[in-house]
DNA sequence: CCGCATGTGTACGCCTCGTCCACATCTGTG
DNA sequence: CACAGATGTGGACGAGGCGTACACATGCGG
């Protein structure tokens, strides 16, 4: 009897489904974790047709990620202040901290777990997550190998493995926690292997 | 009209089970990746039936798990000649090339993908791979700390993250291969972070 | 030699996937 | 301003995996 004012058929504007779909996924996934996350859920929560998901995403994954990086907003910034421990000590003490403090890390480990059969997932984390941090590390080491506060011999990318490597190996593999302890360990161990051979910064 | 010789109903020896099952689920691992992994497909291949995998297996993970170990041989030794860092990077080069050169890597990265949201699979990926493997590295070096070779205020738990947890990354976010240079770099910046002052085995 | 524990075949309901259709509605072009 | 095409919607479908249940056959232990 009651005539519904929108009966929901018909096209919609691109820009407003999209972002429903992303805030619907966002949400869906910091709550339900990948576990939880389908299609089908994604379209019933944000009002979509899954015709509509499938069309623009390739795969669950895809749209996770689109997902997360809506939820959370991204900053991504690396600091140079002029020394290279004290940035990385920032960078790398901030990341174990989104990790561990937040549902973040849940979600990131869900991703990159997910990543693991879903190439298109794994395309896009790598496109979108991974490689543009990575970069942003790379460009402040080898600045500070310019001026030689870190050896010339060390190879910039092989150090964001060691550091972030590391944390994530702890995070996707827990067999011990991610703890401040621990990155201060990490740190101390890193940064005493690629300093010139006297240290800039003399520790403890 | 014909009659079956083995109409294969009613009770099987279980050893005789279990055996095909784990055959069964390690051949279909192998060629078949953590995909198209699933209880009834090892079902099939196997001969046996869904409800005796459900009641051994907790889930599809630790199945597949089980189905690994019976597949690959592992041997899990950790040499000790009484020099760390000639062990040590025996030990990485032997993972990295495990991982690398065999269809291994993929399965054990499948796995940890899966553990994300499989918490079975979690728990026995932890006590019957990581922690041992852990374990055994983090003897040796507590042993090359007894004989100074090893700076004594570096914690041996946190190496074990650095040189595996570097290999790891390289493995499950693939933005660059793990290759013997990657290696090679990646022990000559640990191995100098953790030595004593004066490096016992001079690099280069 | 017999009873019972245990695995087997088979079937079921539920869910997700991925695809398809007919239709409603927005958008832009003349 | 009107109309035609582009685009999203609802609904439905078959395939396939999940997890469970039941009745039956058979090996093993007493």
């Amino acid at each position: 009897m009651a005539v519904p004012v929108r009966r929901g058929r018909g096209r919609r504007p691109a820009e407003e489904v999209r972002a429903e779909v992303l805030a619907a996924a966002g949400a869906l996934l910091l709550d339900a974790g990948m576990a939880g996350f389908t299609f089908e859920r994604v379209a019933a929560l944000s009002g979509a047709s899954k015709m509509t998901l499938y069309k623009w995403w390739p795969s669950k994954g895809a749209l996770a990620l689109d997902g997360y990086f809506a939820a959370v907003e991204q900053t991504l910034t690396f600091p140079d202040t002029g020394d290279i421990e004290a940035d990385l000590r920032t960078q790398v003490h901030a990341f174990a901290g989104l990790m561990t403090g937040t549902s973040a890390g849940r979600v990131v480990a869900e991703l990159i777990g997910q990543s693991q059969t879903d190439p298109d997932l794994a395309a896009a984390f790598r496109e979108r997550y991974s490689a543009p941090r990575r970069a942003l590390a790379v460009t402040a080491m080898v600045r500070a190998q310019g001026r030689g506060q870190l050896r010339a011999d060390v190879d910039p990318e092989i150090v964001v493995d060691q550091l972030w490597g590391a944390c994530y190996h702890r995070l996707l593999i827990p067999d011990l926690p991610v703890t401040t302890a621990f990155v201060d360990g990490l740190l101390r161990n890193v940064l005493r292997g690629i300093a010139p051979r006297e240290p800039v910064t003399a520790d403890r």
